[in-house]
RNA sequence: GUCCCCUUCGUCUAGCCCGGCCCAGGACACCAGGUUUUCAUCCUGGCGACAGGGGUUCGAAUCCCCUAGGGGACGCCA
């Protein structure tokens, strides 16, 4: 049994698009499960959008979710070049094949192939126009997802432009052929491409490559496939909104593709281990943001509290989102340091995504937080809010510092000394001091406000509010 | 228009190949309760699907056929 080897071959457009993502996540995943080879290879021709940044958006988005190529750009290989642009020599030598063949001829200018079988002339009502069809064989694609697969070509098509460039179809077959790629993986767009390139895998003389056409991904709203101009449908955008890497690559898994048991959340090992190409869905799947969102928030409450705070403080110092008692970012030394990583302690297991952090620490890193309305008339609509903050800061008051087990104690004894609920005195401080009623753990706030502060914001509120 | 692929809760899916254990299981979302100091955590419960019609069979989500719907391809784009 050889080797599998399997390729992306992302065009460098500018854009890394989800579906392209998951078609190299289910290559890799089958180099992996196989102990096979995974190859990158860059389809480059008659583009020029080809630049190097076109080509950093694709590998900083393979890299970002961890899918690092056996052979490719920047790590060679034996069967270089990587980019079809350097790989001429290549196709004229292949074209000169199928000549000797007899399989092509030249018409307008352009090459094209030469279908074996029965001519006739007839209308074709998408071109709108007469134009010559084969009665060529069909081709059986014995698909790995779909089962058989016949589809028969009928129209001779180029493989060489007036220009002298070769075309998709061509340099896609002539490299994976060259390049001894075993396995096929790709979109499900391709499927009726295949029967030209069975047919010129066939007059190369050679069998095709094992083909497995994977569903694609539907826009989650409206009709079609996902497109670039779609909501949600570029890697980048999950770079820069700073996902979780693992939860993304875990998502684009469960997109046609299951463990077959009730598990989602999945370590990538398990998932190679578990990865086959039946194993994969034929049907198209919905893209849904809430779910991935839903694993984002999963895979960020179990990170190591180390990298929660590594990525919150790229994230916050980037959107100019901190200050720290009036002290700019530039000003901070450890002291400041240390407020911020507990502050991230403290909020990790609440919020969701990385990008909600600058809302949801706001008040942490300045006095001019805003009193939410909403969170304001529920709170102070119940019972003597006044009373209970005016009783709550002056037992702070006589506190040397503020911890929580002191803080849990202290509030549990006022409650019963009053006969109020500990609830009552909960619900307006949080309020007085962070202007919402959602956050992190109450006595945690308080602790890592630090006395002073709570204080100086029980007064301002008090005073704002009945002042 | 032609060709190809697909069709289980709103969404992702298990079950389908090898018919009975499925009046269809899980997850997201939604709704309702509960826990906790709030909540966007957590727990419990609810809502909710075999596209339709014909066969085959003692028996069909599972096999066959048709219809409908969805998707894709039809480029001297990739």
């Amino acid at each position: 049994m050889s080797e599998v080897r399997v390729r992306f071959a992302p065009s460098p457009t500018g854009f890394f698009h989800i579906g392209s993502a998951r078609t190299a996540l289910f290559n890799w995943l089958y180099a992996r499960h196989t102990g096979g080879k995974f190859v990158l290879r860059i389809e480059d021709t008659d583009r020029e959008r080809n630049t190097e940044e076109a080509l950093a958006v694709i590998f900083n988005g393979m890299r970002w979710l961890g899918l690092n190529w056996d052979e490719g750009p920047e790590v060679g290989g034996r069967h270089g070049p990587y980019f079809q642009s350097e790989r001429s020599s290549v196709y004229l030598d292949y074209l000169e094949k199928l000549r000797g063949a007899g399989r092509v001829y030249e018409k307008d200018g352009a090459v094209y192939f030469r279908l074996e079988g029965e001519r006739h002339t007839a209308y074709d009502a998408y071109k709108k126009c007469e134009v010559e069809k084969v009665r060529a064989t069909p081709q059986v694609i014995e698909d790995r997802i779909r089962g058989r697969v016949e589809r028969a070509e009928e129209q001779d098509f180029v493989l060489f432009r007036k220009n002298g460039q070769p075309v998709f179809h061509f340099v896609n077959v002539v490299d994976d052929l060259t390049m001894g790629i075993t396995h096929v993986i790709r979109g499900e767009d391709h499927l009726s491409n295949t029967s030209k390139h069975c047919e010129l895998f066939k007059a190369f003389g050679v069998n095709p490559p094992v083909y497995a056409h994977i569903p694609l991904i539907l826009k989650e709203n409206g009709p079609g496939k996902m497109s670039k101009r779609d909501q949600g449908s570029l890697i980048e955008e999950y770079q820069r909104r700073r996902f979780v890497p693992e939860a993304v690559r875990n998502y684009l898994c469960l997109l046609g593709w299951s463990p077959k048991d009730d598990r989602e959340k999945l370590d990538i090992n398990e998932i190679i281990q578990l990865f086959d190409l039946p194993a994969i869905k034929s049907n198209n799947a919905r893209f849904d943001e809430k779910k991935l969102s839903f694993l984002n928030a999963a895979y960020l409450r179990e990170m190591p509290v180390e990298r929660f705070t590594e990525e919150a403080w790229s994230f916050l110092v980037g959107e100019g989102a901190l200050k720290h008692e009036g002290v700019e970012i530039e000003g901070w030394g450890s002291r400041e340091r240390r407020y911020f990583n507990q502050v991230m302690k403290l909020c990790q297991e609440k919020v969701r995504s990385i990008e909600d952090l600058p809302r949801f620490v706001a008040y942490f890193f300045t006095e001019d937080f805003r009193i939410d309305e909403k969170a304001s008339k529920k709170v102070l609509n119940k019972g003597d809010p006044k009373a209970r903050l005016t009783e709550i800061r002056e037992v702070l008051k006589g506190l040397s510092a503020l911890t929580e087990d002191i803080l849990e104690e202290k509030v549990r004894a006022l409650s019963e000394q009053t006969g109020a609920a500990t609830g009552e005195y909960i619900h307006p401080t949080r309020l007085a001091v962070s202007g919402t009623n959602v956050g992190p753990s109450f006595y945690g706030l308080l602790t890592v406000l630090g006395k002073a502060c709570v204080l100086k914001r029980l007064d301002a509120f008090l005073a704002r509010m009945w002042g």
